[in-house]
DNA sequence: ACCGGACGTCGAAGCGCTTCGACGATGGAA
DNA sequence: TTCCATCGTCGAAGCGCTTCGACGTCCGGT
């Protein structure tokens, strides 16, 4: 193994000026460091990442904490994941991959023994346990969704709220005047996350403001929950003309059960849904949606915690990244 | 951060009779390990990452490459990966996590500086440009895949050849004389990897041990490739009654062409495949298939690579993983 | 002409851990 | 009883890097 004293010789400098001209933290003249480029390129130079991270109590690698609860959409998870990697390598960081079936000590482990300088924790509960050891440990971190607590932790998040609204101004705008939520199962409202009362509190701020008519329906992420829900509307709002769908596994049994109750989508019916992307576009109608921007989360994520380490101040607690509506097939003008 | 002389000191003995407690490299009483134990506990001592590493250069790391090229199964990956995480752990590694996109040189610079003691490299090419490389590094890799030439590389995969022959002898049990191979789209027999051909062969193999009549029939990996083939196969091959199908894109839409020429699956015609288990199990027929073990390759490279660290001895460099069939709903006895 | 400061470099002191050699004590074999 | 091997522990020497203080040199300001 080559090390630092070689190229230092080689370069006939001392250990810490190759150090200073690699860190740049201390002025180094255009000539030496040129020639101590030259000689780390000619020996194939490394520095010994175990000894950096000894003498600099910084590892430059970043913990990233993945669900593996059944339920949430794999490729999304991948795709934060990747993105979350590429946007650390920018920032010359690596990325260690923790589960979260390790727990409150998997945290601790790789954050006392300064494995990693900060940690990304995805998939955050309502009331999550870890809550109280990310904000006591002394590594930076950051969240990916909200606790029902956020004070003192960073997280970063799709505006669920705006999210809402935004479906139901597309809908307004195409002139439907009498709309319905179809949202999570029951007990999402209750335990897990608080996004799905977001997109309640969007959706409804929005129909007032539209001056339509509006009511929320929480849904069974079964398909006999979604004919369920189906038939009630058709029973309940006859003049119903306009669908925002948030329940990923209800959204393909409910187009199919207002199809079979003889709506056609979007010529009876206008859908948006808040889903994955790959749910939206590949059903048989492509459904108008707002995605989750799993990758763009990803890089703010990293980003963010860049800038805790950096130390450039401060950085905001939450992070609301703007819904965005992709238009498909399953919306259309309310028919006069 | 409290570090193990203070352990020592707190237990009263010296540091090294501390590492060695915990390392158990050499015999400590039990008396002594007690006392050490209680003041790790008391004093929530967690050895330094980076020291360790340095000392011992041994990280306790691995590396492991995901692909990201599109037409890669996203769940099976994920599969893998996590499976790679908890095997891992269990005998005490972290790992780092890799994307494809960093190419040789992110190689390079998680081994070189020793930032992990091994890597994992999935999605193996046949003519992999990252071989050579592999083969020269000072530290132990394996290989999800089999390249053109595994001479001197550690390599794990599902057995494609029994796959095959696996499927044909499903279908010869049942009765059926006549069967037919849907494989990959005809460029892949030729570039990138070597699983598609092992199929073939395992597939001509069984047909001709049960003595079957056989044919085998690249297709295009689009519904339109998918109709061709199905078309050719009724017109060239009246007495068909058993199809096997590797081709994820083709799957459903050849199915569909049947269906659709007046062939019912499984009453005319019964198809097996080899696919990943949530596309045969998704469709409107679910399929019996063979599905890729994702976990079994990931705790198997893991475990591998494990050995290899240890010094146990030499490991095998093939490892082939039997297949398995799941039996769904569309296989059935042949008519009489 | 003189002084202060920035520039460019060096040497040395760790960072926290593992590991090697050494050493007394113990115990079984001769 | 003597000797040697083993057991249990210690002290010291690094592992390869960063960083701090120090020191000459050069330059611009006065």
């Amino acid at each position: 193994m080559v090390k630092i004293t070689d190229v230092a010789r080689h370069a006939g400098v001392s250990p810490s000026t190759v150090s200073y001209a690699l860190s740049g933290k201390r002025p180094i003249s255009d000539e030496t460091r040129r020639r101590i480029q030259a000689s780390i390129r000619e020996l194939g130079y490394r520095p010994h990442a175990g000894a950096r991270a000894l003498a600099s109590s910084r590892s430059n690698v970043l913990a990233l904490v993945i669900p593996l609860r059944t339920g949430i959409h794999v490729p999304v998870v991948m795709q934060f994941a990747v993105s979350v990697v590429t946007t650390a390598r920018r920032y010359d960081h690596d990325v260690l991959l923790l589960t979260q079936e390790e727990g409150e000590e998997g945290l601790h482990r790789v954050a006392d023994t300064a494995l990693v300088d900060a940690l990304i924790v995805m998939d955050v509960q309502l009331h999550d346990p870890r809550l109280p050891l990310l904000r006591a440990l002394e590594r930076p971190s950051v969240l990916i969704g909200f606790p029902a607590a956020a004070e003192g932790l960073t997280c970063v998040d799709l505006d669920f709220r705006a999210a809402g609204e935004l479906c139901v101004e597309r809908l307004a705008g195409l002139g439907h005047r009498v709309v319905a939520l179809v949202g999570s199962p029951p007990e999402v409202y209750v335990r897990e996350t608080a996004f799905a009362q977001r997109v309640v509190q969007g959706f409804t701020a929005a129909a007032d403001r539209n001056g339509m008519a509006s009511s929320v329906h929480p849904c069974a992420a079964t398909p006999a929950g979604a004919r369920r829900v189906a038939e009630q509307l058709l029973r309940e709002q006859p003049a119903l003309t306009g669908v925002v769908v948030h329940n990923e596994a209800a959204l393909k049994p409910l187009i199919d059960a207002f199809e079979q109750l003889g709506l056609r989508v979007p010529t009876d019916l206008s859908v948006t849904a808040i889903c994955p992307d790959e749910l939206a576009a590949g059903l048989r109608v492509p459904v108008t949606s707002v995605a989750l921007p799993a990758t763009e989360l990803g890089e703010r994520a990293a980003e963010l915690l860049m800038r805790k380490l950096g130390g450039d101040g401060e950085v905001p607690e939450a992070t609301l990244l703007a819904p965005r509506l992709i238009e498909r097939e399953s919306t259309a003008p309310r028919l006069a």
